[in-house]
RNA sequence: CGGGGUGUAGCUCAGCCUGGCAGAGCGCUGCGUUUGGGACGCAGAGGUCCGCAGUUCGAAUCUGCGCACCCCGACCA
């Protein structure tokens, strides 16, 4: 590609709204460009580079044997009735109505359209076990899109679907997607870390997140220090700091006047935080429901924060937390700041943190204005189902080993693997005979994957000063070759133009810098853009008969004979893709 | 969805407080000089000052209502 040709040009200012390198830069450099909020074009830098990494997902995909397919983005409502997910992820759901005003969506994800298809066509466990997937354009209309190409309304997944008759079968398709997403993050320089997850709005029965751990991300991951356990924060677990073994004394009612939060009551009394218990109360609504509603009385030692994700969990999922209203709070019986999980209302659900259910005697509400009781004990003074709702934090101790303790990581999710089981094929009816005749619903997996969330991560893990270091299997062009006064010496641009030839023979992509343009121009474009090899030609090489080469972020360049150029070119161009394989 | 911020040339921004000719730098076009790390001179093009309404002799500037975008948080794959 001749550089005078290419669409797009590099900026010297870097846009104001761009706060992350990977934002910046990608918009610097002139590979993509904002539309609206969360929607890019790609230019042809960034469709190169974006390409390159699909044909990487596809060499693993395939290599794992799974099978590609392409599935429609746009989606008739009603199948999404059949799952209950038009509910579920109605907030993010782009509804489109087409010209006989029937219903229809733009995928968000196609756990339902995969299944329907597989419910067309497969009729046995001989057709099985099978894995099927897609590289496609999901639709999310994400509440706050962010930071280019990381939180997208529209956006490139890798989506893959293994159907299996029974858990080993899940077991082995689940591995064998485990191992390609490692390999491709692997292969497309992107540094990952394989984490516990919750499995959120997809469903299932357990999944894993493999995360690229950056200040820039937004999701929160703990990381035990000595052992290998990682998890989202959403799914987290941690041994609770151990509470004093003391025999249970008898309730005891006390005046804390004005005393309606944790840090106030404790300094009030003088006693820690982890002596007193915390109330917080929902309503948990049922997805796109915006009144009635279950209310849920929820209690945790004082030094520890609700996970709301795991609330959901324990209530059984499919539903939705929201604060209480005061009229909610009113009519539940409950005094705000004074809360008691001694004696709610029956209507109300009671959900205590295995913390408060290991501490005894602790300072908790008396449900009246101005007055605290010492000496809760649950399972004597209250009952309430017992759940770990905790949040894990920086500093609590790790449950997979003896003394780690946990570090917490900001970190962007590239890639999420789920074990689903039936949740799909069972409401769906997508029924299979067993080698009995038996008919069963296929065990499934579904295996995620942001093809525009690697590029960003890409950049985001390489990149200097100058610009960007593009991991060589994803670089728009294996070599940007520099080509200095070319319009002033005719035996110069020849060579040039000789050697762009010759290294384009050999199969190399090859950005060819022929504008007339000053050389700091050319050099700084060539840094910014971050095709990991630089070759210069110019009058200065020329009269020594050589070329110089330079590997993109190394310090040196090296002279180059010119008979020796293509090969030596080619030999670098070899080392430099071995390094990410 | 809550909080904060910003909308003026392709980009980065000044002008707004205190109403009175639409500005700068970079980029862009042409000509000339220059040529190994974002050169220089001359000449030029380029505007719905986010939109609508209001106040005023007069609005980029003041007021109201919208819209868009960014950031933090909530939420989310």
């Amino acid at each position: 590609m001749r550089m005078s040709q290419l669409f797009g040009h590099t900026l010297r200012e870097t846009p104001a709204d761009a706060e992350t390198a990977s934002h910046y830069l990608l918009l610097r450099a002139g590979f993509i460009d904002q539309l609206m909020a969360g929607v890019y074009s790609y230019m042809p830098l960034g469709q190169r580079t974006k390409h390159r990494v699909e044909q990487i997902v596809r060499e693993e995909m395939d290599g794992a044997g799974a099978q590609e397919t392409l599935l429609p983005a746009i989606q008739p409502r009603e199948l999404w009735e059949e799952t209950g997910r038009d509910a579920l992820m109605s907030d993010v759901l782009f509804p489109v109505v087409d010209r006989r005003e029937r219903m229809l969506v733009l995928g968000p994800t196609h756990e339902e359209v995969v299944t329907s298809l597989f419910r067309d066509h497969a009729r046995s466990y001989r057709d099985m076990p099978v894995t099927l997937y897609q590289i496609q354009m999901k639709f999310r209309d994400e509440a706050r899109p962010r930071a280019g190409l990381q939180r997208l309304r529209e956006f490139t997944m890798k989506d893959a679907y293994s159907f299996d008759m029974d858990e080993e079968g899940l077991d082995a398709s689940y591995g064998a997607m485990f191992e390609a997403y490692t390999r491709i993050f692997a292969r497309c320089g992107v540094p990952i870390v394989p984490v516990e997850a919750d499995s959120g709005a997809i469903g299932g029965k357990g999944s894993q997140e493999f995360v690229f751990l950056t200040e820039a991300g937004e999701d929160h991951i703990v990381i035990c220090a000595q052992c290998n356990y990682a998890a989202n924060t959403e799914k987290a677990e941690f041994v609770r700091p151990p509470a004093e073994g003391e025999e249970a004394l008898a309730v005891e009612e006390i005046e804390t006047p004005g005393m309606t939060t944790i840090e106030e009551l404790a300094a009030f009394l003088d006693v820690p935080t982890a002596r007193t218990a915390k109330a917080v109360f929902y309503t948990a609504r049922n997805f796109g429901e915006h009144s009635g509603g279950e209310p849920v009385f929820v209690v945790i030692r004082g030094d520890l924060q609700v996970n709301e994700v795991k609330v959901v969990n324990a209530l059984g999922g499919g539903v939705e937390l929201e604060p209480m209203t005061d009229a909610e709070v009113a009519a539940a019986g409950i005094v705000a700041g004074y809360a008691s999980p001694i004696g709610v209302a029956d209507n109300v659900r009671v959900i205590a943190d295995t913390s408060v259910a290991q501490s005894p005697n602790l300072v908790a509400g008396a449900n009246r204005e101005g007055f605290h009781l010492r000496n809760v004990n649950h399972g004597r003074d209250w009952e309430g189902a017992v759940s770990d709702i905790a949040l894990a934090e920086e500093g609590h101790a790790c449950v997979r080993c003896d003394g780690g303790t946990l570090g917490m990581e900001r970190a962007i999710e590239m890639g999420h693997v789920f074990r689903l089981g039936v949740t799909y094929s069972e409401p769906l009816n997508a029924v299979v005979l067993d080698s009995e005749g038996e008919r069963r619903f296929p065990t499934m997996g579904c295996y995620g994957l942001g093809v525009d969330r690697i590029v960003a991560a890409a950049v985001e893990a390489h990149h200097d000063d100058d610009g960007i270091v593009w991991p060589a299997a994803v670089a728009p062009f294996d070599v940007h070759l520099v080509g200095l006064g070319l319009d002033r010496d005719e035996a110069v641009a020849a060579e040039a133009v000789a050697l762009y030839e010759e290294l384009t023979a050999t199969g190399l992509d090859v950005l060819f810098d022929d504008r007339e343009e000053s050389p700091g121009v050319k050099f700084n474009d060539a840094d910014l853009i971050g095709v990991p090899l630089r070759v210069t030609v110019s009058s200065r090489n020329h009269k020594a008969g050589a070329v110089e080469v330079q590997r993109r972020g190394a310090e040196q360049s090296e002279q180059v004979a010119r008979a020796e150029a293509v090969a030596r070119v080619g030999a670098l161009h070899e080392a430099a893709r071995a390094e990410g394989a």
